[in-house]
DNA sequence: TTATGGACCGAACGAATGGTCGGGTGACAT
DNA sequence: ATGTCACCCGACCATTCGTTCGGTCCATAA
């Protein structure tokens, strides 16, 4: 974003970060080898600078992990506050969710895959830990809603199918690219395997 | 399993390790810490030992690493060699496939855990994530294959719609403890989803 | 020209880490 | 009684860790 040549001045003054670029290398990092996995050296020798510059731009290396896991989770709530998550019979208001949260989580990738793995041994990382169960929540209400209005199969029970659909947008992070595959279609197939299935039937 | 006070002597001689029993705690202290974030003393701690004791059943961190995912792997790969992966229509091995996988991943939960979550920082992580891909290509194979035998719906790319089922099925060791709901109902729940989706028409 | 301030650097610090070493203790077989 | 062996211990080591500090460089503003 930030980082490069300078406008003037020859073959002087490369590499110059401010806070946003920074914290891109980081979290690619982090996503790489594991919050816990890298070191401070892991992130200066990634970002071509020394350790010690790091701590010009951030106190510390929590708050890269802080930052980040803002800037997902502030994507996901969003969400939550859009009017097709808010109104129409609870079937439609989940497959909006479903169809969103996959483009988020496309979006804003390297974020919600470092969110996606907090484990929780510090603060910052418990907190994060609480959020996601937070929007867990609000999901689930919704297919308890969708179960409830009779539009969901009855033979599954909701809390586990909830279970199922969102480790299967969650797990997205671990494979998908942004190029190859364009957004929609990969939010197609997810809405269409989530409510329809696998099996057959199909066009 | 072999931890506790022995057959004889009193209140004498206490936590007694052998290299399984050491190893379930180690695999526990993992998961719940992450690989990178567990100190030897964690680990010692843990099982109520010395650092030091942890050396005489095992060479060092990084293979009790690779007792755990090997302990993994062979679950996994035992089902690709099971009759009902290798005969009949390929939407009915898929089936067996999946239905056996949630199975195996409930039975040696812990160390499947660790399995899924590895990175590759190390030389034993890189191999475990080359096993994961080899397994990963024979679900492939099954659904290409069902594919091209007509029974999947054509309005979702095969390799898409794989990855996302081995995703949801992944997802369970996130949250899925045994007791609670038995095997067999997860595993109808992910085999039905996975194949028939989760909107209505179900009895 | 000088001063301000943002981005960067090398050297060093205390704490924690994975691992080593020599020794101890008790159950069991001889 | 003695020796063996599995299991355990405390003390220690070299290295790496996250972090601090004093200082340099240079673009821009006054």
């Amino acid at each position: 974003m930030a980082a490069g040549t300078s406008a003037r001045g020859r073959a002087a003054r490369p590499r110059q970060y401010d806070l946003d670029s920074l914290l891109a290398v980081a979290v690619s990092v982090f996503n790489e080898r594991g919050y816990d996995g890298t070191s401070m050296e892991d992130l200066a020798a990634a970002a071509g600078i020394t350790k010690s510059s790091i701590y010009h731009h951030v106190p510390g290396k929590e708050q890269l992990l802080r930052l980040a896991v803002e800037r997902a989770l502030e994507g996901l709530f969003a969400v939550t506050r859009e009017d097709g998550a808010k109104t129409g019979p609870a079937i439609d208001r989940l497959e909006y969710v479903l169809r969103r949260e996959v483009e988020v989580l496309v979006e804003r990738l390297p974020y919600v895959t470092l969110l996606l793995r907090v484990r929780g041994n510090t603060e910052t990382e418990r907190w994060a830990l609480q959020q996601r169960k937070t929007f867990d929540r609000f999901v689930q209400s919704l297919v308890k809603k969708a179960a409830d209005e009779g539009d969901l199969r009855r033979d599954v029970d909701p809390a586990i199918a909830e279970r199922l659909v969102f480790g299967m947008i969650n797990s997205i992070v671990e494979w998908y690219r942004p190029g190859r595959v364009p957004v929609s279609t990969l939010a197609d197939g997810v809405v269409t395997l989530a409510l329809s299935g696998l099996r057959g039937k199909g066009s």
